[in-house]
DNA sequence: CCAAAAGTGTTCCGGATACACCCATGG
DNA sequence: CCATGGGTGTATCCGGAACACTTTTGG
């Protein structure tokens, strides 16, 4: 009988974008049992799995207790499994803590999510966490394990992902958006300008992006005009492709 | 102290694909310890992973014992992780005998390869299969587990990695070809017609698919001229973009 | 000379790019 | 009236798609 095969626990992190207008955001939560001065107390939100549960269920089980929001959009893009990759003393210590001792190795399978960064967020009921904040970006702070890297990783999938599935940046925007926060998200996404008249005739042809009659109130210049995603269109240009 | 995390064994299992110039084929290996008629004696080739084993190197590993061949292109695509893809009497009773009784619960990490079929695969000295056979993908028989489920997963994820990455069909074919060759694996990939025509003139636009002086010998029409992909001139050409 | 596969050019269309000015609004 | 951002049209280029005949070779 052999015995050196892995037998561990399995976690999933979750890497929850957010647009704020001017840039890409990422949601981080602050460890509990951990020192408020800890350069590392922000992680990625995650969670072992269960028994009897999938990946992709526990991946929106913790989407759902840091958000209150169930169902959101949500793809597995790789497993991080290094050996060394909980193996720092502080984070064993933490693991320690918030699960359990002995855990000697942990493979985590990773997820991003997409979330509109001004809806109210259901933390309240959360002690797992101390707080949950959004992250610009540019700004991250060194994080536990190796989630530094699991962040770089989902930036090249999800622009992977947008360009064979660009409806996923609707998730990002408000029900109603203007032409102006669709083009700086886009230019956010793959770091570039864009040519605003050549931005607004791509936009005419999305069968799927309807203006509305309704406008900006209360702006210092020319009110823009607001737009909706119609999800029934996009899907019914989908399935007749 | 929580006790109902997941604890368990983890596993990759490889796609690898072959072209025989007529289809896609799969690798698929004849289980051990099993009756030669079982429907289900064919599955992916796989292994659960060692303690201090990255789940990348687990399935370079499983390649290499598979082929002899370092060093393979390799990709992961996904953590099948339903807590009932080995519930299966049949499959608790393979897993009892080839590893070890009481795996309760199996995750397996799935990666896509791409092999050149012609190949000699050194197989010789394997004891862990009986057989290791090419298999059309038209003719993939019932596998245990969700390998079937797998298989169908990977199909989808080769495709949108070929788009992106086009390199990777130079994988599938000898390192001399024609263009006739690389013309129906095109095909075959996207499962459709491709003119031929324009097909030319995609190639001749692909810097790094050079022309060689030697042509076909003793077929019984004209001779086809040999091409070979140029890897440095691919990678130049990547970087510089 | 016949069968079988190799190889070759032109036209057309649509989508992407480059580019600069007037419009509406609040202060 | 001015500062601020919203909104618009034209010309060009490039890649992709459609489309049919001639060439080479062995038998």
């Amino acid at each position: 009988m052999k015995t050196n095969f892995i037998h561990t626990y399995v976690s999933v992190d979750c890497v929850v974008f957010g647009f704020d207008d001017e840039q890409l955001n990422i949601l981080l939560v602050q460890r509990n049992n951990i020192d408020e001065n800890d350069p590392k107390r922000l992680k990625l939100p995650g969670s072992l799995i269960f028994d009897n549960e999938d990946v992709d269920d526990a991946a929106s089980r913790v989407l759902y207790e840091l958000t209150g929001i169930r169902r959101m959009t949500l793809k597995q893009f790789r497993c991080f499994a290094a050996p060394d990759r909980a193996s720092n003393p502080q984070d064993i210590k933490w693991l320690d803590q918030a699960y359990k001792p002995d855990i000697d190795r942990l493979i985590t399978v990773a997820y991003f999510s997409l979330c509109k960064i001004g809806r109210k967020l259901n933390v309240s009921n959360i002690t797992k966490y101390k707080a949950v904040e959004w992250c610009p970006l540019s700004e991250l702070p060194d994080m536990p394990f190796d989630h530094n890297k699991i962040v770089e990783a989902s930036l090249i999938d999800i622009r992977r992902w947008i360009e064979t599935d660009p409806v996923i940046v609707f998730d990002l925007l408000p029900q109603k958006f203007t032409i102006s926060q669709l083009h700086r998200l886009y230019e956010s996404i793959y770091n570039k300008k864009i040519d605003i008249r050549n931005f607004h005739k791509k936009v005419a042809t999305m069968t799927y992006v309807l203006p509305l009659a309704e406008k900006q109130l209360g702006v210092s210049h020319r009110a823009a005009r607001y737009y909706k995603f119609d999800k029934k269109a996009y899907n019914r240009l989908k399935t007749s492709i």
